[in-house]
DNA sequence: AGTTTGGCGAAATATTATTGCGCCCGTATT
DNA sequence: AATACGGGCGCAATAATATTTCGCCAAACT
């Protein structure tokens, strides 16, 4: 099943579901404007499909404790494609590391990375990170702040296309 | 109401609803220990006191079309509140922009972005990102694959923590 | 010891999710 | 053009869940 095959009623509910995870399936089928049976059939079928990867509360890591959060620019040694599976793997398995993308350019990798505080970020980057076999050089900088988190897909702009290509 | 206010059970709660956002009340429950009601009464208070801020589906963005995914730091020409101010403003009202983080160091920003493809999205730096106002460079990064997306807290850390200091 | 406070859980009720099934519409077939 | 599919909708019935109500227990106060 692919994109094409998705009609203005499963991008609703794609786009009510990325707004309001949670929200019922009642009460999504009144906005997208179907009955409750074929909505939930919808989802079921959306998410079968991979077009939903799956829910997730958003939970403030802040007001956990985890009050740093870090960007890190990372190089290897080596780019040879098993050297770059290792490096990925050890990012896996890291819990301080949220998110780790490979990218075009200079810097391999780019990672996003928590902690309770600054000392334990910095014992992670040196223990951890920085040492890690096939790390060449490592480049952080500290979040301020967030002014915009809102990841997912600008159904927004999805919907402006299709019309567009009508 | 604060990070020390909750006990085992509150963050076993969020740790599961950060894994399965649409969980029912009553499995959630069941996995937590507790019986159904007041199993919801702490999911209420937790969503009031802020530690669960949303619940979304996890859309995928390439199957949805959106195949570019760009990884852009943006340095200011000046870094008067203000201004700063004003170009989060900017973030926040393009569609393209998913996430805006202002950081220390050199780089002023860094901007988590997608786009249908190459073309929009240059059309976009181009014609927006670093046209606007009080830009002074922007460099970009194509992210090739994403090898870990697991934003939020991780609770292993957390629970580690607590019982070190206990 | 008595009282207040906070939180639990059984039970009742209100909502939702889910299944089963017949209907309608667009398309293919004869 | 009439007939047979196939897909998807929605009503109606049933199963699960969510939510409220309320009494009980235990720890903290006084």
């Amino acid at each position: 099943m692919s994109a094409s095959k998705l009609d203005p009623i499963d991008r609703k509910i794609l786009a009510e579901l990325q707004a309001d995870g949670r929200m019922t399936n009642v009460e999504l089928a009144k906005r997208v404007g179907i009955s409750a049976p074929p909505c939930l059939r919808r989802m079921r079928t959306l998410e079968e499909a991979g077009f939903i990867r799956g829910y997730h509360a958003q939970v403030d890591g802040r007001e956990l404790g985890f009050e740093v959060q870090v960007f890190a620019m990372v190089g290897l040694k080596s780019q040879a494609e098993s050297d770059l599976s290792a490096f990925e793997q050890k990012c896996r398995s890291w819990p301080l590391v949220r998110e780790c993308h490979m990218l075009n350019g200079e810097v391999d990798f780019i990672l996003k990375c928590v902690a309770p505080d600054l000392s334990t970020f910095q014992s992670f980057l040196t223990g951890e990170l920085t040492a890690a076999d096939n790390v060449a050089s490592v480049k952080t900088s500290l979040v301020i702040r967030a002014a915009k988190e809102e990841p997912g897909v600008p159904f927004e702009v999805l919907e402006h296309r299709l019309s567009q290509s009508a």
